[in-house]
RNA sequence: GUGCUUGUAGCUCAAUCGGUUAGAGCGCCGCACUGUGGCUGCGGAGGUUGCGGGUUCGAUCCCCGUCAGGCACCCCA
């Protein structure tokens, strides 16, 4: 009988935690320079929580059962009822805006495909209580700076932007029914799926007429001089767009490279209420990277607090994918700093000796386990750990109090006094300190 | 959930038309090297060819089922 994860789920040996690691302290670090503080919730929620929000077609989506209690419960798909709810209750008395992030492990019962697991982790970062331009720029910077700072740069990813204001300012002057605006978003939300052809097929049959070539015009802007130059061109007043002061902040802040226009970006959750982004490698050959955007009437409609919210989430599978493509993921690292190594048996009281006094120092320490070590073995695993430093104690030396330091990087060796070592040690190791 | 496709040592792959004992590189272990690492050479361990059934004298190869991965739908974090 053998096991194996389930589908969709991963085993995390070390050089894969290490990786997984690598991207969410990137996260952390990044999160924190913007000043977002970590928060988290219960992986397990009431069912009602996710229904409530998103009907109950969600169900056949989700990880849920009944506890011996008697309750409908869901391990969580996203983070963001959770988010909802505790900041709702923050939100009384936390002075504004709140800048918080969280890192929570998600689940979901979905067939599993590359970029697309039955769990994943996820950074979100959301901004409540500011409902300016600035905030939007900050949490799209904000993903940004996670790409630059894990390694990627403008010719690996872009930021598709949109915002729904934007679209709806449009289609209006399209003359397009306001009640037909979700039935048209949705069209515009899977043209690049489905192509030209079958979506204008869509809209005709939404009764659209003539004013379908108007949707497809809109949906076809990939640039901000198209999107300019499309409202000159309708008599559309651009210039009191909220999103020209987002692009212009963006810009300020040195995104200029990495952001494109793209009115075809809609997300398909219903709650976005103004802009609208997501992230993409620039090859198109993986799925979204991250997703987000901004949500005015989410935080009221779940009975919480009537604030305007501007957020995203970032999974870590995607990522993954994108920097192992990039050539990104990071070698192995070190596993200790020193090898403690014994010439003879008659050595190893001394090697067990010098080896926690090491460790008590606060260096990582492995010492040889065999019952006769041999030199040139031992030194080959401190080779294969990455150690930088070895420690040689032998019969000869050790009658003189004195032990042999060996430099791995860089090949040199000398004879340091018993009472001097872990000090001759942190000093190659931490030169600064 | 639907369709297509792929499954061979830990990893990447090979094996003539269906043929007898399924190979190689990397990795791992050992030896050369009984007091000094990265190189080199030699050797070793490791496979019910995903699993189950069928056809056949004989199946890694053909057929069916099943499980798992990939791709496209569905849906989207």
């Amino acid at each position: 009988m053998t096991f194996q994860a389930l589908p969709g789920f991963r085993d995390f040996p070390p050089d894969e935690l290490a990786f997984r690691a690598h991207i969410i302290e990137a996260w952390r670090r990044v999160a924190r320079r913007y000043g977002f503080v970590e928060y988290d919730g219960p992986p397990l929620e009431p069912l009602e929580l996710y229904t409530a929000k998103s009907g109950d077609e969600i169900v056949g989506q989700l990880f849920e059962f009944e506890d011996k209690g008697g309750r409908r419960v869901a391990m969580r798909p996203e983070m963001t009822p959770t988010f909802a709810r505790m900041v709702s209750e923050h939100a009384k008395s936390a002075p504004k805006p709140i800048r918080w992030f969280a890192v929570p492990q998600l689940f979901r019962y979905e067939k599993q495909q590359r970029g697309r697991l039955r769990e994943h982790f996820q950074l979100n970062c959301d901004l409540v209580g500011e409902a300016g331009p600035r905030a939007d720029a900050e949490v799209i910077a904000l993903a940004i700076d996670v790409c630059r700072e894990l390694g990627l740069g403008a010719d690996d990813f872009k930021v598709r932007l949109s915002d729904r204001r934007v679209l709806y300012a449009l289609l209006a002057h399209a003359m397009i029914p306001t009640d037909a605006f979700d039935g048209v978003l949705g069209v515009i939300d899977k043209l690049e799926r489905n192509g030209a052809t079958a979506s204008r097929a869509r809209l005709l049959e939404m009764g659209l007429g003539d004013r379908a070539e108007a949707v497809l015009a809109i949906a076809a802007v990939r640039s901000a001089d198209e999107l300019t130059a499309l409202a000159r061109d309708w008599g559309v007043d651009a210039a009191s767009w909220q999103f020209s002061e987002v692009l212009g902040a963006l810009g300020a802040m040195g995104c200029a490279d990495y952001i494109e226009v793209d009115l075809s970006i809609v997300r398909g959750l219903a709650y976005y209420t103004g802009t609208v982004f997501e992230l993409f490698d620039r090859k198109g050959q993986l799925r979204a990277i991250c997703g987000g955007g901004r949500y005015d009437t989410l935080l009221a409609s779940l009975g919480g607090a009537d604030l305007p919210a501007v957020g995203f989430g970032m999974g870590d599978v995607v990522l993954g994918e994108l920097l192992k493509d990039r050539g990104l993921r990071p070698g192995a690292p070190a596993t200790i700093d020193c090898y403690v190594a014994a010439v003879t048996a008659e050595d190893v009281p001394e090697v067990l000796h010098q080896a926690q006094r090491l460790r008590a120092a606060g260096l990582a320490v492995e010492f040889p386990l065999d019952a006769e070590p041999k030199l040139g073995k031992q030194l080959k695993l401190a080779g294969t750990r990455g150690a930088r430093l070895a420690v040689v104690i032998g019969p000869d030396a050790r009658a003189r109090g004195e032990v042999q330091l060996k430099d791995l990087a860089a090949r040199t060796q000398v004879a340091v006094p018993l009472d001097q070592l872990v000090e001759r040690c942190l000093g190659i190791l931490s030169p600064t300190g």
